[in-house]
DNA sequence: CCAATTGTTCAATAACTTTTGAACTAAGGA
DNA sequence: TCCTTAGTTCAAAAGTTATTGAACAATTGG
């Protein structure tokens, strides 16, 4: 860790919903989720936004307590804080990707990806 | 009904969970859920907001999908779209809720109200 | 009809949020 | 060391949302 981030009990469901209310930070939230485990660099999201403003959605996803982002190198792993959002909002989380993994609208994040099968 | 509802399949998630994503609507929201069934006027919550900034916050609730406001003689009935917001986006509703009634940031409701009981 | 009640609309302003580009820092490889 | 890659910071501009008060409309009760 290395970025301010709030703890556990910090995290305000507003923020958290204002934050998620983005269609820009939605995806990135359904592709973490999707990628769960894997943590991303910022680099994964270039067909979301520009680099300027991507930094900007994941500070703002960062501070809410949405996604964790650790600094290795000059990279940031991002990963989403499923446990603490999950002990502070039961279900949360779970519901609303669902629901954004329903959604035709929201923008697709690495629809050019080469996809490595087992 | 009376004025301007989206259907149940134009209910976004973005929307949804902008709308949602501020403390007074969310207390809106919050106090709807615990009294379901028994439509509220507008009046309800003038402890939360000016009568003009209500008529704002409601609307956008309403334009939002999240509520349904009916009007009746010159007040507005108004309940949640639990129906609706359940079908589109399961669960949700009910974990937004069960976080906000935790949250003891969120303006109350009718706290210094009458508890007619049995 | 008159007055009170309930809520909306409008225009103004204040306050935030998003987006942009240019300049920057920090790490890593050649 | 120099160059590249990865991402941040900053200030400006654009856009959006929230809040206000005054004026309005519609219903209802006296």
């Amino acid at each position: 860790m290395s970025l301010p981030h709030p703890t556990a009990d910090q995290i305000s469901l507003p923020m958290v919903l204002a934050v998620l209310g983005d269609p820009t930070r939605l995806s990135i939230v359904r592709y973490l989720a999707r990628k769960e485990g894997v943590p991303m660099n910022c680099s994964k999201f270039l067909d979301l936004a520009s680099k300027t403003n991507l930094s900007y959605h994941l500070a703002k996803l960062r501070e809410a307590g949405v996604t964790r982002s650790e600094a290795v190198g000059t990279s940031r792993l991002i990963t989403l804080r499923r446990d603490d959002l999950d002990k502070r909002f039961p279900g949360l989380l779970d519901s609303v990707i669902a629901a954004a993994d329903g959604d035709k609208d929201l923008p697709a994040v690495g629809v050019s990806e080469v996809e490595v099968s087992a």
